[in-house]
DNA sequence: GCGGAGCGGAATACTCTGTTCCGTTCTCGC
DNA sequence: GCGAGAACGGAACAGAGTATTCCGCTCCGC
């Protein structure tokens, strides 16, 4: 069969985006899952995938950095917004639309970080925090910016079946934290620190046994 | 040695609820641990806790069946409370407290259900919509029984390597959530179905790959 | 002192999964 | 047309991980 529109080169092409839309489905949704789910899931065989990675620790950490990244251009776009409880919210709508978290965060100790991805990370929390501070005016008083880690993460717990209404049950709940993160009586016990919240981040894989 | 207060019943009674505890530990960090994980945590051989349960499964199907019995317990005690939105709210602190909600859902999933697990699931449900429905007055009006699942996932979705501060941030943003649960401007998008939120228990083992 | 409940942990028997390998297909330049 | 090789599918391989069994030992309880 000869597919006009499809080269060898432009079927490869299309096969780079698959794997890897595929491999943010399928670890998404279990970041165990074997190499072979992958390549299933994506319609292709395992071989066009190592053409394509190494290994499997480095699919993961190219998908990481991928969510990272993205995370990134999310709030340096939120940051060009004037108002500043505006750009606060852009900014996580836009992390949480595109769920990103979950990359970010659920992958974080499944693979070695290079020095870049690091480098990354400090500059998204960076970037975060200076949208935090903006927006701290019109927050309750003991909010800090490491609580914003941790709304993003209640997000991310948020799945049901279906993709779709997952991200829309997403949006429903992140309405509802912007509310309660806006006012209220006193939070009970002390914030988050900085370090709590990042610990994700300095587990090297087998560091630990967590899910 | 000849331990004065612990004669072989003494300690395999004990040792009954040390394996109970060391698989939640475990189970609750990584539903996907080895066994021997959890003999490790426990102290114990892994002899010691086969002699307890027949399989895997068997320890698993306790654990969560475990959990939501204390559910149950937590939402009975608190309908005892005469105001509505305290029961509420008892019953809320009370399941994060315990941190059942992580084991009855995360675990499901991981093992066939018994018929009198499914019951009691059914039964843990009415009670928590009883609750709700006592409480809703003083919520916002897009708020439905089914957003309770949702809110208590988040809290279970908070988690810090210390145990103790896990507790405390989880009450941080329960506080934090119920908030945003009593008012605000309209939430986006349709509620959470029934069905969506019980997704869970209608799988069956290795019916879906998932995390 | 003895029988046996309890136990520790090595050994077993798989299953699961990362990676390699090889034959095949299809494109492109000639 | 045709040959070279890029890209691929998927079987085969190797090794790790792990549920469960088994055996010999300990020490309580009588």
């Amino acid at each position: 069969m000869t597919n006009p529109a499809s080269g060898r080169k432009i079927q490869a092409a299309r096969n780079d985006v698959t794997i890897l839309a595929a491999a943010k489905e399928v670890f998404l949704a279990d970041k165990r899952a074997p190499v072979s789910a992958v390549a299933e899931r994506a319609g292709v065989g395992i071989s066009a995938l190592y053409r394509r990675y190494p290994g499997k620790e480095d699919l993961l950490r190219k998908l990481c950095h991928d969510g990272l990244r993205t995370f990134i251009g999310e709030a340096e776009r939120a940051t060009a917004e004037p108002d500043d409880w505006a750009a606060f919210e852009t900014f996580l709508h836009g992390v949480v639309e595109a769920d990103v978290h979950s990359l970010t965060v659920h992958l974080a100790g499944t693979f070695t970080p290079t020095d870049e991805m690091t480098a990354d990370a400090v500059l998204a929390g960076e970037l975060a925090s200076a949208l935090f501070e903006r927006a701290r005016p019109r927050m309750r008083a003991e909010a800090v910016p490491a609580d914003l880690t941790m709304l993003l993460e209640m997000c991310a717990a948020v799945r049901v079946p279906d993709p779709g209404r997952t991200t829309s049950l997403r949006r429903r709940y992140l309405a509802m934290l912007l509310d309660g993160l806006r006012a209220g009586p006193a939070l009970p016990g002390p914030a988050p620190t900085r370090i709590e919240v990042d610990w994700r981040w300095l587990r090297t894989p087998g560091s630990s046994s967590s899910e």
